[in-house]
DNA sequence: ATGGCTGCAAAAGTTTTGCACTTCT
DNA sequence: AGAAGTGCAAAACTTTTGCAGCCAT
């Protein structure tokens, strides 16, 4: 598999040790808006001994070392997703859990007027909103 | 206690039982941005045999009646805060875990934006930023 | 009075940790 | 070889639930 080569070659790259496990939950998170959960059960259809602490303690190594960024919506557990080179925020849908990706120029504005007001030196920023996708079409009033 | 009798009402009003340890529930989120667990703590100072279970379940309906907002900084809990008539948003300091609240006239705008661009029906927004405040003044480069 | 609410205990869901063994460099 | 990573089991932490008795309306 090229793409796996691909993905050791990622956590060498950021100091990490490339291990099998390590290149498959990458290669996971790539697939959407999961959480750990949801990684664990993917990444154990083609490493049936993966352990869920691999994929947490795996899940925190990428993050510090800024290769995915965790989402916090509305649950008592987090999401992840590959770090993407331009800034995105997200909405979920209530009806049907779809997390749909918004590209968004005004929050970097928002990040200057508050370091500005607030002389508060701003390292990250996460939107999120929620409400009904068009597919949903809720009669919510 | 005045603010006790205030708080029965609030709970009246909103179609719930005013009950003693959901008045105290109350007036306890109205101290700052707190987790369960911390309102928990404060409120077993004056009522000792409240239990955790009727904070979570009183959490969960003030936040079924609008009465409270649930927050999700970057932690494995929420926070509540009393509702508030105008919007604003969150800068969670690194250093000192202080929270900061912000004006945001920007998020209306973003909102908007949002909804036309993607035919999505918005019912809510959460703006949570993260850095360091003044008085932690960081030397993060 | 009666339906909603509470306290307690137990369970469920999510994340972390200790340790012996394995793998990467 | 040595350090870092893994799997397993157990613990810790957060939230929910069942149930018998209590309380607001």
């Amino acid at each position: 598999m090229k793409t796996m080569e691909k993905n050791r070659k990622v956590l060498s790259r950021s100091g990490m040790r490339a291990t099998s496990q390590r290149a498959l939950i990458l290669d996971i998170i790539r697939e959407g808006h999961l959480d750990a959960d949801e990684v664990y059960r993917r990444a154990r259809e083609r490493h049936p001994r993966l352990s869920l602490s691999t994929v947490y303690r795996t899940l925190q190594k990428l993050k510090e070392r800024g290769l995915i960024d965790e989402l916090h919506f509305d649950e008592t557990h987090h999401h992840y997703e590959i770090k993407q080179p331009t800034g995105h925020h997200h909405l979920v849908c209530l009806s049907c859990g779809k997390i749909i990706e918004f590209a968004c120029q005004l929050s970097q504005k928002m990040k200057e007027d508050v370091a500005r007001q607030h002389k508060f030196a701003v390292t990250g920023i996460e939107v999120n909103m929620t409400g009904y996708c068009s597919d949903c079409a809720k009669d919510s009033k």
